[in-house]
DNA sequence: GAGCGTATCAAACGTCTGTTTGAAAGTAAA
DNA sequence: TTTACTTTCAAACAGACGTTTGATACGCTC
């Protein structure tokens, strides 16, 4: 049997632990709405409940605060039940690109670490290299293995990472470009369903896209 | 005949409207290179040699340098000579759609305003609203015509603004994820020639899932 | 050259930023 | 309770920011 010591260590941890996490929460939260120079200390600070001192005691600086609060596994684990999944290539991208739009787009997914991901795509950060090399380069290297797969072995290197970018394009655009796309469409509401849609036609339009560049190719 | 004053009016203007133009280039390097947040009124007019007073006292504020430096008529000019074009639809976006990426990624290119939009495009300024209505609506209204003329009459506007969105989508990722493919693919150098590939290929690819929507809209 | 309006300049302003500090509060073992 | 250590806190720090100011220099008309 447990001690009650024991007991708080395991259910509420301590105090110390718990305002790192409302930190890290609070942090995700702030960096997937505004670029890391928009982002304040301070704000996080108030959200996560805690003095602006917090973050320096417990992260090292703002930047460590970034790094830390990265966590690219829900995109890992995405990645690795689909290359296990026993659906043939095309179903495959398929599935894949409308779970990543739902992780993209989707206000309700926890995972707002891909929202931050693709805010500090154009604004170099220290926290950039960490990203590509856990997040990005994964993920363009498991795309262009699904894309080999559908393309066949016809189709150079230079083309096939042009595909890739293709796709990850077309996903990234509704994320960057949301502030634009609202006030292009005000009355369009992205909830699951659109989300769902959205990813079926860029599955659709790629796979075309992929489809005839291997006529192209062997023609 | 001209008199003096005159030429010296015409040639090279007052020294006020010198340093305006100074400034108007600096700040169109600038912006395009940081987001308008990281981007400094002292580096503007350091670039400008000009006193740090001189944007307020010229444009009033920041805000008022990006919204004059703002100017899309290369873009503009752009979209109204391919609708001018006798070609047909899919050589008129095979056309439009390399002149783009020359804009968005050739650094030779002068107009560096494309460059500015796309990176606006993610964190709302005071001048997203002006670069929505002059900019991105004229180009994506530009589009769905240009996409509506090769699809026919047969697809929802849901789907036709989807391939729109899938277009810009491809072309945008390329400026916006610059800093990201440079780590990526540390060696590939984006000249003329594979910013045209670029441009090609992503011609090729929507053509190619422009046409498929058709067939699936027609069975 | 005198006078006048405009443009430039160094300097300062107030505010916001990330970060540091030193004291206070909390925690846990002896 | 005492002790030693960790965590929190209000306050202040130094620097950068956009902007303002008042003096100075310039260009022009008379």
């Amino acid at each position: 049997m447990m001690t009650e010591v024991e007991i708080k260590e395991v259910e509420i941890k301590t105090a110390s632990e718990q305002t790192r996490m409302r930190l890290l929460d609070a942090a995700r939260e702030v960096f997937s709405q505004h670029s890391f120079q928009g982002a304040t200390v301070r704000e996080i600070c108030r959200r996560a409940e805690a003095n602006v001192a917090a973050v320096n005691y417990h992260f090292g600086s703002k930047d460590g605060l970034l790094a830390e609060a990265l966590n690219f596994a829900q995109l890992a684990a995405l990645q690795k039940a689909n290359v296990e999944a026993a659906e043939c290539p095309k179903i495959r991208l398929r599935m894949f690109l409308c779970d990543f739009m739902l992780m993209l787009l989707d206000e309700k997914n926890p995972s707002s670490q891909c929202r931050i991901m693709a805010r500090e795509l154009a604004d170099p950060t220290p926290a950039l290299d960490k990203i590509v090399r856990e997040a990005i380069a994964p993920l363009h290297e498991f795309l262009g293995k699904l894309v080999r797969e559908i393309v066949g072995d016809k189709v150079g290197e230079a083309e096939l990472r042009r595909c890739v970018h293709s796709i990850v394009g077309q996903c990234l655009f509704y994320r960057h470009s949301h502030p634009v796309l609202q006030r292009l469409h005000p009355k369009l509401r992205y909830d699951r369903k659109e989300i769902e849609a959205i990813g079926e036609h860029i599955a659709e339009f790629s796979l075309a896209g992929i489809k005839h560049l291997d006529k192209v190719s062997r023609s």
